[in-house]
DNA sequence: CTGAAAGCGCTTACAG
DNA sequence: CTGAAAGCGCTTACAG
């Protein structure tokens, strides 16, 4: 558009002084004397003069803006309401930061770790944040060896220590699902966890187990299931629990949107809910209070593991902090698909 | 990080050519030779070398990268579905463009104006989309004053004939919808419309008058309301609608979160879905099929109205292309809430 | 087909 | 408190 518009030259030349003096009252040096920093700022304002961000960032080496890196590919991730959330809270903690959100838009499965490279290695961000944490995950190998300031949501498999990182306690939300499932009288739980390259499913499975071991119930690793985060995996292990020789008689599931694809199942087949298998859930999106048997399930905060990660960044680039650790808080929030069954019942 | 790392100059040295000849095999100019371009790619990747995408934007006085404005607050925007939708939408056109993402982060109501004119007073972007459309869009009014690239996802109120925008044709929609209604044998149709601002607001009311016109059915401007798109106002006017002296006997709602709140309300007070009352809503999100009673709804397809908004964004700033217009079609899902009443009933 | 030079718009030691 | 100068890493007429 109207290029060569108004430069910090034109400001300087109009004012009678250099460049340098224009560019110290932009970044409020305080080594300006009050007059000449009102003078400047005025002919400023007169011209309609704006600093070119792209030229600042090539002299001060650093964009201000930073990465938010989407797994997978960006079409499953909107379909799972825990993204958009985590996403509010990133970008209301980049306003408050000042940071400017460049967000990746991998279109192929894997194509992270290119994604994170090219944002590096063109230097368009001074650091990154990553929406998940895998097993092996390459992209937090990547960002740790080469020391680039990160964050992440979720708890990293290797280099704990050195990883700034917000999670919930995932362990102990699906220790206390599972007490409560154990509490309305279910003695045979079953698990629909998520993709097994998820740290977040390991910990959920652990705390699953922990539950099982300290309560004697039997654990029976034929009940329990992982698959990815949509309404088909839940369809389709639903009716393979609903066929069970053994049904279960309670089901823990990773994601509500999951949870739905085994409450078709259960309807489809007849199987009564809580009263015949009772349903928890994770993420407590808008459709667990909607849905046809409203579902208990964890809210894990989503919009504060975002602002936080965003926190963590900033910290993690300014003052050069590495392995700091933020624990989010989870809600369980108890439905009828939970509810406790009466004691009189055909 | 590992500042001062490679560049075009130690490429240049270690080939013995000049940096103009390494910057043109970069930009893959025609005019260098064979082997000159073989042997600086191979030194290219000997060293690790990747362009800096800061300089080369100065230089160039081109980021690649587009600005997508969310409307309003961050916060209320991921409350509705469709806004992730659009979004996937964008990533995905982006990633096949090759352009990048900056995300704005408005934290407070209508500081999209602000927002905009950071991005491009500061050049940090050479597009802009935008994704909604208000009555007396400054934002609009604005992008085309200073004719800079951008698009818009909706129908401008003005200026249309200027603007690059892409929409479902809403008029159309709302009035099959109320048509609809009237083929089940509802006469007395009530609409719960969006915030008044949006244009798209007016398009759905126009559509549903005229279907009100042409069936020579009552309006009643007492059965239009308007509001915001949350459950609470839906609930607030189901409320107030079911408890109306002459009841509708359907009303269209213009998005599924709201609807909800409606249904709470009739559910509530006692009404019946769709006997007494049917509803008819918009935007067909997972909601809408898994809700205590399923909502027939209309899919506006946000996915391609976010995709086709950049391909008009990277027409209009390739090749300056204005006023160009794309209609996404839409779909309408008949379920439960607006399913024809059986003969005998009591 | 290739190079020297100027330039993109800012910042920042260094010197005074 | 202020300025001259070099530099950030690229691009691009211009000239050959």
């Amino acid at each position: 558009m109207k290029k060569g518009s108004v430069t910090i030259k034109d400001v300087a030349e109009r004012c009678g002084v250099s460049p340098s003096t224009v560019s110290r009252v932009i970044s409020k040096s305080p080594r300006i004397s009050k007059a000449t920093t009102e003078r400047i700022l005025a002919v400023m304002d007169e011209l309609g003069y704006y600093p070119n961000a792209i030229a600042r960032s090539l002299a001060r080496n650093k964009t201000g803006t930073i990465g938010v890196i989407m797994p997978t590919t960006s079409e499953e991730v909107f379909l799972n309401p825990f993204f958009p959330e985590a996403m509010r809270g990133i970008t209301k903690a980049a306003a408050k930061t000042d940071y400017d959100i460049l967000l990746s838009s991998n279109s192929e499965k894997d194509e992270e770790l290119k994604v994170i490279q090219n944002f590096i290695r063109s230097s368009k961000v001074d650091g990154i944040v990553l929406m998940s944490s895998k097993l092996n995950d390459e992209c937090i190998e990547y960002l740790c060896e080469i020391n680039f300031p990160f964050s992440l949501i979720g708890t990293p498999h290797v280099h704990s220590e050195r990883v700034n990182h917000v999670d919930n306690d995932n362990i102990m939300a699906a220790y206390e699902l599972t007490q409560h499932l154990r509490d309305i009288g279910k003695k045979k739980i079953a698990m629909i966890a998520g993709d097994e390259q998820l740290t977040m499913t390991h910990d959920r499975v652990n705390g699953y187990k922990r539950a099982i071991d300290e309560n004697n119930l039997v654990f029976n690793k034929d009940l329990l299931f992982t698959g990815s985060f949509d309404e088909e995996t839940g369809n389709k292990y639903g009716k393979i629990i609903a066929k069970l020789d053994e049904q279960p008689d309670a089901v823990i599931i990773t994601d509500d949107l999951v949870a739905f694809g085994a409450v078709r199942a259960f309807e489809d087949l007849g199987v009564r809910i809580p009263d015949d298998i009772a349903i928890a859930s994770f993420n407590n999106s808008v459709l667990s209070r909607y849905s046809s048997i409203p579902l208990t399930s964890v809210d894990v905060n989503a919009v504060s593991l975002g602002y936080s990660s965003v926190e963590l960044l900033v910290d993690a680039i300014d003052n050069n902090v590495r392995g700091r650790k933020i624990v989010v808080p989870y809600t369980i929030h108890r439905r009828k698909s939970t509810e406790i069954l009466m004691e009189s019942r055909g």
